[in-house]
RNA sequence: GCCGACGUAGCUCAGUGGUAGAGUGCUUCCUUGGUAAGGAAGAGGUCGUGGGUUCAAUCCCCAUCGUUGGCUCCA
C-alpha cells in the first residue's frame, strides 16, 4: 500500500512529515531558502540521489553541499556531461565512452574518430563548458527501457554506449539530460549546469577502451570544475607547490641522483649526497633486522638461465626482460637477476634444515634489473635498476601467520619512524574467474589468503582487498603511500609464495624424521631503496630528518680570514662522526646564509672574529634563525642529542 | 608498448625561416663584509640526434633518442 505522508529523519535526529513524492530540493527549501541554494545532491536512506527525485517512504536524508565529498563526486560527475555537451557541439559526431568523476575532477573518454586531439584546443573547450553552464540547464533523470536505450544510441551511433547497454539490466537503464545533451548514466547529478562556475581541463591521454589494450584507444580529457573562480584558482597554487615537492626536481636540487641517457633510461646514478642518504637508511634497516632474527646474505647480480626455468621466471617474464648475457662458452647463458629469492633458495639448499633451524631468514639489499616498459619508467618510483631491501623467511607452515604478523609490524616501525601515516594496506588475492593465471594448488592458495588475511586481522591492520592483484605465485599484502601528486605507490611488501619451495624442491625434516616442504615469505618494508627514498623526499620535502640527512651542518667563515677557524670547527666535529661542510667561497655571510637555507641544510655555524677567539660557533637553525653562541663542544652534544633523540623515537 | 606534450648555456626558461638571448650558476678581479642574494668583467650553446623541404632550418615535415601527463603492465 502506497504512503501518503512520510517521516524524513535529518542528520540531528529530528523528523519532518513530507506529502509522499517530496523530493529533498523541497524539504531544503522549507529548511531555509539558503540551503536551497547550495545544496547540491541528497543522501537518501545512505544513497546519493539528485534533489528533484520524490521521495515515497519514510527515510534519514543528508542535504549535501559542496563541502561534502559526495557532492563534490557528484559536481565532477555532472561536470563531464558538461564537458560531453561541448565536446558534442565542438566536434559534431563524437562518440564518447564514460566519464566519470575522479578523486580530484573528471574525466571522459572520448572517440573523435579520424581526428587528432590536440592540448591546445582544451582552451575553446572550457570557454564551451562555461557558456553552457550559464544555461542553467537541469540535470534531468529519465527511466528509460533496454530498447529504447539501444535505439537511442544506434540512431545516434555510437558503439561504446552500445556496450555499455548491453551489459545492464532491463529496468535498471536511466538517462540524463541537459541542453542538448542526452547520456546514459544512473547518475546521481546537480540540480543544473549553473553552479559549475569555474573549468580547467588539465591534460589529455590516450585510454584503452575498457582497459584493454587490444581495444581502441580513446582521448582521454581530465579536468576539473568548482562553483568558485577562488576554488580552482586554490587548487592550481595547491597544484604548483605539489610540484616543488617531486623528487625528481629536489633529487637534482640537492644532487642525490642523476639519470644519464649514455647510461641507459631508467637506471639511477646515486650521487654522493644521496649515497650518503641512502645507506644510512640500509644501516637503520640492518640494524633492526639483526634483532628481529635475519640473518644477512650477499648474492651475485647475474644468475645462470637455468636458475630461472626452475623458478618459473623464465618462463613468465623471459620475453619482456633484459636478455641473457652469453659467454665464450657456447650455449652458455647468464641472466641479470629480476628478483632475489631463486638466489635466497639456493643458499637454503646448501645442507639439510631441521624443522629446528626454521624460520630461516635472509636478508639482501639486492640489487634487481627488470626491463620496465619505457612508458613506465618514472624517476626513482620506477626504474630498471633497483635495490630491494629483501628478505625470505623459510618456515613451516604452523609459523607462517606467526612470521607474516612480525613482518607486519617491522613494516609499521619503518613508516612510523618516518612519519608515514597516511598509507593504505591492500590484500591482494586471485581472480577467483581466472585461476589459470596463477601457480599452485587451490588449497594452498587458499590458506595462504586466510593466513594473510588474519594476520592483518589480528595485529589491527586496517586493509582494503583487491581481487586479482595477488602475484602469480601467491597472495600478497602490500602497503601503498601516496607521493606528492596523489599517486599511489608501493612501498612495503609480504608475499606468502608455496610455488618456489615446490620448484626448488626445499625440505626439511620434521619431528616425525619425515621430509616436509618449507612455506616461503618474501618481504620488503621499504620495497626498494629507490622508490622509498623518492616517496620520503616527497614526504618531507627535502628536509630529511637530522639523523638521514646527507649534510647536518653548514660552517659559514665570516670573511675568508677565518676559513682556517671553520676548517678546524668542521674537524672537531667530524671527529665525532657529525656530518658538514665549510663554505669558503669569497661572499658575505648573508649570502651564505641564504644558500645553506635554500639548500635545506639544518644548522648554519656562523664563524667569525669573536667565535675564533672563544672557540665558540654562532649557531643557527633552518627555518628558524640564530640560536645565539656555544662552545664547539655544546654544539656537538646539542647536534648528537638531537640525532639520539630521533633514533630513539624510530 | 600505446596516445598527448616537451627537448635552446651547468640549472630555470624566453625567442626567431636569414647560424641565438635572460636570470642564475661558473671563472677572474674588486671588496673582507655578522644572520636569506655586495660590485665589475669574462668564459659557456653544431638550439637532443639523423634525414627531408628551402637560396637559407634552432624554427616547417619525417624518423629516432630522451623526458613528461596518462593508459596498459609491474616477478
Amino acid at each position: 500500500m502506497e504512503q501518503k505522508i512520510i517521516k524524513i529523519t535529518l542528520p540531528d535526529a529530528s523528523t519532518r512529515i513530507f506529502e509522499a513524492g517530496t523530493s529533498s530540493m523541497d524539504i531544503a527549501t522549507s529548511i531555509s531558502a539558503g540551503l536551497a541554494r547550495n545544496v547540491l545532491a541528497a543522501e537518501v536512506n545512505g544513497e546519493v540521489w539528485d534533489t528533484a527525485r520524490p521521495i515515497y517512504t519514510d527515510a534519514t536524508l543528508k542535504l549535501l553541499t559542496w563541502n561534502d565529498q559526495n557532492a563534490q563526486t557528484t559536481f565532477w560527475h555532472s561536470s563531464a556531461h558538461l564537458m560531453a555537451e561541448a565536446l558534442e557541439a565542438l566536434y559534431p559526431g563524437v562518440k564518447l565512452g564514460i566519464g566519470p568523476a575522479i578523486e580530484k575532477g573528471f574525466y571522459y573518454d572520448v572517440d573523435f574518430g579520424d581526428r587528432d586531439f590536440s592540448l591546445t584546443e582544451l582552451e575553446q573547450i572550457e570557454k564551451k563548458m562555461l557558456e553552457l553552464a550559464k544555461n542553467n540547464s537541469v540535470y534531468s533523470r529519465k527511466e528509460v527501457s533496454k530498447t529504447e536505450a539501444f535505439e537511442y544510441f544506434s540512431q545516434k551511433g555510437d558503439e561504446y554506449k552500445l556496450e555499455l547497454i548491453e551489459g545492464l539490466q532491463d529496468g535498471q537503464i536511466t538517462f540524463y539530460t541537459q541542453g542538448s545533451f542526452v547520456d546514459l548514466c544512473k547518475g546521481p547529478h546537480i540540480p543544473h549546469t549553473g553552479f559549475i562556475k569555474a573549468v580547467k581541463l588539465l591534460s589529455v591521454a590516450g585510454a584503452y577502451w575498457r582497459g584493454d589494450i587490444k581495444r581502441k584507444q580513446m582521448t582521454r580529457i581530465y579536468g576539473i570544475t568548482f562553483p568558485q573562480a577562488k576554488e580552482l584558482k586554490e587548487y592550481l597554487e595547491l597544484l604548483e607547490e605539489a610540484k616543488k615537492r617531486d623528487h625528481r626536481k629536489i633529487g637534482k636540487e640537492l644532487e642525490l641522483f642523476a639519470f644519464s641517457e649514455n647510461v641507459g633510461m631508467g637506471l639511477p646514478l646515486w650521487l654522493p649526497k644521496g649515497t650518503a642518504l641512502r645507506e644510512r637508511l640500509e644501516s637503520f634497516l640492518r640494524k633492526e633486522q639483526i634483532k628481529r632474527g635475519y640473518s644477512q646474505v650477499v648474492s651475485p647480480h647475474i644468475g645462470h638461465k637455468n636458475l630461472y626455468i626452475t623458478s618459473g621466471h623464465y618462463e613468465k617474464y623471459g620475453a619482456d626482460s633484459f636478455q641473457g648475457i652469453k659467454t665464450p662458452n657456447e650455449g652458455e647463458e647468464f641472466m641479470l637477476k629480476p628478483m632475489n629469492c631463486p638466489h635466497h633458495c639456493e643458499m637454503y639448499k646448501t645442507k639439510p634444515r631441521s624443522y629446528r633451524d626454521l624460520p630461516l631468514r635472509l636478508a639482501e639489499f639486492g640489487t634487481v634489473y627488470r626491463y620496465e616498459q619505457s612508458g613506465e619508467l618514472h624517476g626513482l618510483t620506477r626504474v630498471r635498476g633497483f635495490t630491494q631491501d629483501d628478505a625470505h623467511i623459510f618456515c613451516r607452515p604452523d609459523q607462517v601467520k606467526f612470521e607474516f604478523i612480525n613482518v607486519i609490524n617491522l613494516v609499521l616501525f619503518v613508516f612510523n619512524a618516518f612519519g608515514f601515516k597516511d598509507f593504505t594496506a591492500q590484500i591482494s588475492l586471485r581472480d577467483p574467474d581466472n585461476k589459470t593465471k596463477y601457480v599452485g594448488s587451490d588449497e594452498n592458495w587458499e590458506i595462504a589468503e586466510r593466513q594473510i588475511q588474519e594476520a592483518a586481522t589480528e595485529t589491527g591492520l586496517k586493509t582494503v582487498t583487491e581481487l586479482g592483484e595477488a602475484a602469480f605465485y601467491g597472495p600478497k599484502l602490500d602497503f601503498m603511500v601516496k607521493d606528492a601528486l596523489g599517486r599511489k605507490w608501493q612501498l612495503g611488501t609480504v608475499q606468502v609464495d608455496y610455488n618456489l619451495p615446490e620448484r626448488f624442491s626445499l625440505e626439511y625434516v620434521g619431528a616425525d624424521n619425515q621430509k616436509h616442504r618449507p612455506v616461503m615469505i618474501h618481504r620488503a618494508p621499504f620495497g626498494s631503496m629507490e622508490r622509498f627514498v623518492a616517496v620520503l623526499i616527497e614526504h618531507c620535502a627535502g628536509n630529511f630528518p637530522l639523523w638521514l640527512t646527507p649534510e647536518q651542518f653548514a660552517i659559514l667563515p665570516i670573511s675568508e680570514k677565518y676559513n682556517d677557524y671553520a676548517q678546524e670547527v668542521l674537524q672537531a666535529l667530524q671527529a665525532q662522526e657529525l656530518r658538514g661542510v665549510v663554505d669558503e667561497r669569497n661572499e658575505k655571510i648573508g649570502r651564505k646564509i641564504r644558500d645553506a637555507e635554500v639548500s635545506k641544510v639544518p644548522f648554519m655555524l656562523v664563524v667569525g672574529e669573536q667565535e675564533a677567539a672563544s672557540k665558540t660557533v654562532a649557531v643557527r637553525r633552518k627555518g628558524q634563525g640564530d640560536l645565539g653562541t656555544m662552545e664547539i663542544a655544546a654544539f656537538i652534544s646539542r647536534l648528537s642529542s638531537e640525532v639520539n633523540q630521533e633514533l630513539t623515537l624510530v
